[in-house]
DNA sequence: GACCTTCTTCAGCCGGGCTTCAGTTTGGCT
DNA sequence: AGCCAAACTGAAGCCCGGCTGAAGAAGGTC
């Protein structure tokens, strides 16, 4: 699932986007500054960043010259208001890659998402990969070298989960609320189980060890 | 660059699609009637027209006949109501290439698109093909092999949905997005029942199986 | 009006996979 | 070493997703 970050310090704003993304499937976060919404997009990686042009502090523009410096290159779509025609351009000239004009229309907003989405995965279906690993989420194919691995759906969603944040450590909690949803009160140990299952089917005879343990905080997709 | 000519008489929806279009890099052109439509055709020689069918003077079966009996080739893209499913039929026969039920999605239209440009400039007839299926959109013509499959039209846009993006998983809520409309708020049920139906006409005396349920994902045509 | 076709809903069955549990293993700390 | 909590994992039960035959609903045709 997609993760897009909405920067903006309208609360309305913020609450009509994650409103309207999550129920097109995407997972929302929000940031109230610019100074939080960075820190947001270097802490969780998204895969898209909507961000405000007019904010107190940190402005949309200083938000994304930094993030750039940081070598950060995940697709941005900045808003604009309507009485500022040659900010656009300097939006996307500082490495924005569209804009949409305030007050947001929805539809519009879905159609820059789209065409950024088709054009930042350029085939149809979008490939995951680490190590020897390939997850094509499209065709729902999941693979460790040519073997094709044979996993539920439960198991792909997590294997999915690793891939998108690699050498990343993941909590039990942060893992359930991810793959399982906000709305599951079951028991940690479902994560447990899974990793395993996960294990077993990865690493047949002796192949290394991809799913790392960290003793009280979580898992870790790694090499060695 | 390829030119677009959107023929409608709601000029929100003309500015929609024209925005939209022009964002994805094609040349728009529209027209508010089909008087002016059909003129504006025939001078411009667009690449590809979408066609409103509910319009008042002349409607889109009209524009759609004397297109033909011009002998101008150009694909079209009906825009139809939900409602009128052999109105769909009546159009795929007169000529259309494909249909796009109203209210348009952006990104479902596009997905169209994309298919038409594939199929003319893949092959000289717009045939879809996956193993042994073929799919006459036009002529409304399924085969298996040798052996002709009568389906219904109903049957016939499912199997469409599915040749159109082989090997890629489709849930049951994205079909019926794509095949019953988005306002369609009936149960999964019908799907299921509809995909059955498919696979006892796709299959008989032991062929393989071609549409493969991943369990709690959806559907995808797929060999082996 | 009777018949036919097609689409949708319903209900019962079936089986897979998700979750839980419990017994075992591992790792860290004193 | 010994102890305790965390993590692992095999197994079992059951819930629910998917399948499908059949009935109901809505038109169309003769």
């Amino acid at each position: 699932m997609k993760r897009i970050l909405v920067i903006d310090d309208d609360v309305s704003v913020r609450n009509f986007l994650k409103r309207g993304l999550s129920f097109e499937g995407f997972q929302v976060e929000t940031a109230e500054s610019g100074e939080l919404g960075l820190r947001a997009a270097l802490d969780r990686a998204p895969h898209l960043m909507i961000l405000d042009l007019m904010m107190p502090g940190i402005d949309g523009f200083e938000v994304l010259r930094r993030l750039r410096a940081a070598d950060v290159q995940l697709p941005v779509i900045m808003l604009t208001a309507n009485d500022e025609p040659e900010a656009q351009m300097e939006g996307l000239n500082t490495g924005a890659d569209d804009y949409v004009i305030k007050p947001v229309h929805f539809d519009v907003l879905m159609a820059r998402i789209r065409a950024i989405e088709r054009r930042s995965n350029g085939t149809i279906s979008s490939l995951l990969r680490f190590d020897d690993i390939v997850l094509d989420v499209g065709a729902f194919v999941a693979k460790r070298g040519t073997r094709v691995l044979t996993l539920t759906s439960r198991e792909f969603r997590l294997l999915q989960e690793f891939l998108e944040q690699p050498e990343r450590v993941m909590s039990k909690k942060y893992l359930l609320d991810r793959v399982w949803g906000e709305e599951f009160f079951g028991d940690d140990n479902v994560v447990e189980v899974f990793v395993s299952q996960l294990r077993q089917k990865l690493e047949e005879q002796g192949e290394p060890r991809l799913l790392q343990t960290i003793r009280n905080v979580g898992y870790v997709l790694r090499m060695q």
